[in-house]
RNA sequence: GCCUCGGUAGCCUAGCCCGGUGGGGCAUCGCCUUGGUAAGGCGGUGGUCGCGGGUUCAAAUCCCGCCCGAGGCUCCA
């Protein structure tokens, strides 16, 4: 912050012009003050309100010394070339304002965003006039960006790489024959050498909004999406499904507030173990985050609870809708990297190690099982575990299970000393068209926060203690799943296939197309005998010719199109055109809900998200 | 957050270097066409040229700042 200050024996000043949009409101007319300290401040980038009540302590100082009562602090841009953003400007300044007014000083100000004209008559004496500037302290700066400890440990963290094979073997990451494994080759170098590759758009971002899934949201924060119609839809029917196979697991379904307050002892102590950024929210007196994951509210919930060793494995679960993390702004990408997401998270309370080691397989085969029902087999995506030293030497046997259990090669990371609350964890990664990896599916064995939030169970003799906690993310964010599958349809159109989503989470899966008008009541009635069925059919009955109409559902990736019109009324039978097979297979109706209903056998239905005629749709996107 | 590139109608894009009334395609609306498996024809509507400032008689075009996106760096529980 610069500081020009003069004192006067008076000042007169008068708004012509605002200069800016956020300027104040004032009137037009000319103001005189007498015997007054006049300020005249530019705000600059790094300015924040400890500079501001600096800035007046020092004029008070000078007030004292020389007898002077009432001060004007006049925004006044050009001393400096190193201007805040307005905004900020704007708030520092009646930040001045308030603390002067605070400390019982006499304090006018002329308005902010205008070009004022003045007329001022300075004093003769050696102090009248004097120049400052006020830089903020380095102490005041850490106070104001509150990044973890973790996030800088991290910074330092010290990491050995291997793969480990499924029959156990360690191969240091070097010496290994990457030539059957191409992904995993991939994966590995963007983690260890961090090479980047390629210079495209990410296809998936294409995708998602060509077929009306999704879209940025310019009126909100980079990465917090909008979802239309049809992506909310999978993204919904995502959501049950996982949720349900955690039922079936055995977790117990909660929810758990999105904001905590920054000053709670537990949480104050576990954001510091966790390297992310938050987002912060000023409420009243309290200052509050958004959470970046289901840890708090559960582990508050469970901190609360009444269990005995008889529970365990006590397993809670939550899908947060949503959690936040504020990502450097060059990381957020498409529905690679949100800053808003919604993240299954499960935990599991374990009573020692054993009972934990077990609960993690569970677990481990569990997830594969989750993504290959979605739509995504491990051909799809390369699995990562990641130990310290010292628990891999006594742990060997079962970190090679592991392995051995997921049947390919898989990297490995070990740490020299344990850094954050876990001992161990894995991930499932997809790597996609840009050779980029991304977390899915991982769960972690944390040692830590048990004590930090005082969860306690009673053991066989009636003593407490600490749980392990298992924290489980069983797909992963939502979100990137459906990244996941958008860049695995990009790969099949690579290698010349058609690009599509799995049946079941296709919005339409049966798209009939009558020749005329004329047809359209024997399309009706196909029509609701589909629904009757839980299948997701549309009719497309726009005044467009037929090609064109047949054009659109290919581009709309709709795994079946039917064509009805004269034939089919006097056949009974109808041509359906399979975007899997790219065949045209005559069919009947019943044997086509048939194959369907085959297809989407235990997956959750939800019905069409949008209007059943074509004719009746808006277009939300191009 | 830093570096590089970009932002023209709902979408894709020409024009920008070299300043002088912004042009095309798709979509949307209307009319004609009732078609047999990936684009039928004609016409109409639609633009703060990302936002703000500057230079100039004149700015989509030149300069500065900001916002948003992409790529890279970094990061990725």
């Amino acid at each position: 912050m610069r500081i020009l200050q003069l004192h006067s024996n008076f000042i007169e000043f008068q708004p012509i012009q605002k200069e800016i949009a956020i300027a104040e409101d004032a009137e037009k007319k000319s103001t005189r003050l007498e015997e007054i300290l006049v300020l005249f401040t530019a705000v600059e980038e790094g300015d924040d309100e400890a500079t501001a009540r600096q800035a007046i302590d020092q004029a008070r100082e000078f007030l004292e010394k020389q007898k002077v009562t009432r001060i004007l602090i006049y925004p006044y841009a050009h001393l400096s070339s190193n201007l805040a953003k307005p905004s900020e400007a704007l708030k520092i300044v009646k930040t001045m304002e308030a603390y002067a007014r605070g400390k019982g000083v006499e304090t006018f100000r002329a308005p902010f965003g205008w070009n004022k004209q003045f007329t001022i008559s300075i004093k003769g004496h050696p102090l009248a006039e004097q120049s400052r500037a006020i830089i903020p302290s380095k102490e005041e700066e850490k106070k104001e960006e509150k990044i973890s400890e973790a996030a800088k440990a991290e910074e330092k963290l010290e990491s050995f790489w291997f793969i480990l094979q499924p029959d156990g073997k360690m191969i240091p990451v070097e010496d290994f024959d990457f030539s059957m494994h191409k992904e995993l080759e991939k994966f590995a170098k963007y983690e260890i050498s961090k090479v980047r590759a390629t210079q495209q758009m990410p296809p998936h971002v294409t995708s998602m909004k060509k077929l009306e899934l999704a879209d940025y949201e310019p009126g909100s924060d980079p990465g917090h999406i909008r979802w239309y119609p049809k992506g909310r839809l999978m993204k919904s029917l995502l959501e049950q499904f996982v949720t349900a196979k955690m039922a079936e697991y055995g977790a117990m379904e909660v929810e758990t507030p999105v904001m905590y307050d920054f000053q709670h002892p537990s949480l104050a102590d576990y954001l510091n173990r966790f390297p992310a950024r938050q987002y912060l929210l000023k409420s009243e007196d309290k200052e509050l985050f958004l959470r970046f994951a289901a840890c708090f509210g559960q582990f508050l919930m469970v901190h609360d609870a009444q269990f005995s060793y008889r529970h365990m494995p006590l397993k809670i679960y939550e899908l947060t809708r949503y959690s936040f993390r504020r990502e450097k702004s060059g990381e957020v990408v498409g529905l690679r990297r949100l800053r808003a997401f919604s993240m299954p998270d499960c935990h599991a309370f374990c009573t020692d190690l054993q009972q934990a080691e077990k609960e993690f397989m569970t677990r481990f085969k569990l997830c594969i099982q989750v993504l290959e029902e979605i739509g995504l087999s491990k051909e799809n995506y390369e699995a990562a575990i990641r130990f310290t030293k010292d628990f891999y030497e006594k742990n060997k046997k079962f970190i090679a299970s592991l392995a051995e259990t997921f049947g390919k090669p898989v990297l490995v990371e070990m740490w020299k000393e344990r850094f954050f609350y876990f001992v161990l964890k894995w991930d499932f990664n997809y790597v996609d068209n840009q050779s980029k990896a991304a977390a899915l599916s991982t769960d972690q064995v944390d040692v830590e926060n048990a004590k930090r939030y005082e969860i306690s169970y009673v053991n066989e003799k009636g003593e407490k203690h600490n749980p392990l906690i298992l924290h489980c993310s069983p797909s992963g964010a939502i979100e990137r799943v459906v990244y996941a599958l958008l860049e695995k349809a990009h790969k099949e159109q690579q290698e010349g296939k058609a690009p599509m989503l799995p049946l079941w989470l296709s919005p339409t899966q049966v798209r009939l197309i009558p020749t005329s008008d004329e047809f359209l009541s024997h399309v009706e009635k196909i029509a609701e005998k589909m629904e009757r069925n839980s299948i997701r059919v549309d009719i497309d009955d726009r005044a467009m010719t037929l090609q064109k109409r047949i054009r659109e559902a290919e581009m709309e990736w709709i795994p079946y199109t039917v064509v009805f019109g004269q034939r089919e009324v006097e056949s009974g039978a109808f041509p359906v055109r399979d975007r899997k097979t790219k065949d045209l297979r005559p069919m009947k109706p019943e044997d086509l809900i048939k194959e369907i209903l085959e297809n989407v056998k235990n997956k959750p239905f939800k019905p069409l998200p949008l209007p059943k005629y074509l004719s009746k749709r808006p277009q939300f996107y191009g």
